[in-house]
DNA sequence: AGTTGTCAAGAGCAGTGCTCTTGTTTTTGA
DNA sequence: TCAAAAACAAGAGCACTGCTCTTGACAACT
């Protein structure tokens, strides 16, 4: 990884920043189907052949915002949590993160958690970036575990063997808990973004308007339903 | 509504079903980006410019692939739920019969409940197909309330004044039963959906690698939130 | 100072959805 | 029965897309 800081090396960067940015942009008005890399370099007055240099294909550019939407949330879900205290109001700061960032950037959540881009496929480079409100949350659940404070309720199903290698994967992200905590969680994991998901791609028009309110009781209900200890009040 | 049996007519309805399985059949292998109202005309030997008379716009295509796959998943729901007997097992079944309709039916999973076509607003009458599924899941709710044998776990939390009038649209499709059942079946419906789409999008890649054993467990766990008598065995 | 590699830009290819026009065929109604 | 009306397939064309290949200019290293 050399880094040259020759004059051209600088100007390549901070064209690069250009692109990305009037990408972002763009994503932000019309989705990640409508972007076109000719209307990025029109806005940027540049050849529409010309930013082939800057990202190949047009899957390279949506790798970059893929990368910068993860990021994005992640970093939101990290500092809700950090602004929370005791576990049960962090889980719903997160919960209230995700579903929040998701309104405010709905077209980058589309992009991370709608339907895959066709032919596109994650490079590795990506998962880092993407599993950062997973690591958030892995730690409200494996810190509040080793307290005690999470218990999870005696009315749940056992958790089968098969279910042992899978589980012991997950535990990189949510250290030193049983599998039957890790079974729930992901239970729970998928529950907060299957109802963001649903509210997000309109399969709530016309039945759900309370929505923030809907959602709270839905992200309390998850909360329950892992164990974690009900809220003061 | 008139339906004249002229020979014109009868070609029409022909054609335009021709068109609709082509589609299908396109969609299911190169997905719905992909979908080429061109590369369709091309397979029937007819103009490009002719299927504009059968579906005015590439979105009036859609809404009726968009329909013919709500049906398809509502009826494999159903089939699914007319075989099985006791509540928890219909549930199961049901949430087995959503996930391997997903997986037998990708692309179009996809169209139902990945990322919204970009201007495309579903039309009304979309709705009676897309209910299908819900319509028995509520079905299951309500019946096994009224026989006592629902019972909404005590460590839920309390309902939300404001989510009654929610509660009763909602109510439209799981009769008879009060705001706290109405709350925790959204949650677990969504937690069914929420999974599906993380397997289906990607999401489970590299980690979880038993599938079908952890559905089985997340569909069993969703069962118990739920408030459904746990299974013999 | 001259060579080498990088770069923006132009032209062009194959593809898309969609529209307008043209000429034909079928249906309808006097 | 026969002309008017409606429905139709097809062709040409528009504006757009991602991407490639080539050309000529400029900066960087030797």
């Amino acid at each position: 990884m050399s880094a040259p800081n020759t004059a051209r090396a600088r100007a390549r960067a901070a064209l690069t920043r250009e692109i990305t940015r009037t990408a972002r942009q763009h994503l932000a008005t019309v989705g990640a189907a409508g972007l076109s890399l000719r209307a990025i370099t029109r806005e940027l007055g540049m050849a529409s052949s010309a930013i082939h240099r800057y990202f190949p294909t047009k899957d390279d550019l949506l790798t970059a915002l893929i990368i910068d939407a993860y990021d994005s949330l992640g970093e939101a879900v990290e500092t809700a949590d950090a602004a929370a205290h005791g576990f049960t109001r962090r889980w719903m700061a997160v919960c209230h993160a995700v579903r929040g960032w998701a309104l405010e950037h709905r077209h980058e959540y589309e992009l991370l958690y709608g339907t895959p881009v066709p032919g596109y496929r994650a490079p590795q480079e990506t998962v880092t970036s993407a599993v950062r409100d997973t690591v958030v949350f892995g730690r409200i659940v494996s810190e509040s575990y080793a307290t005690g404070a999470l218990e999870p309720p005696k009315l749940l199903p056992r958790v089968p063997e098969e279910f042992g290698d899978d589980a012991a994967r997950v535990r990189q992200l949510i250290h030193g808990v049983p599998d039957d905590v890790i079974a729930v969680a992901m239970s729970a994991w998928t529950g907060l973004y299957g109802w963001v998901n649903f509210e997000m791609f309109g399969q709530f028009d016309n039945t759900i308007e309370a929505r923030e309110v809907a959602f709270d009781h839905h992200a309390k209900t998850l909360a329950a339903l892992l164990g974690l200890p009900a809220p003061p009040g």
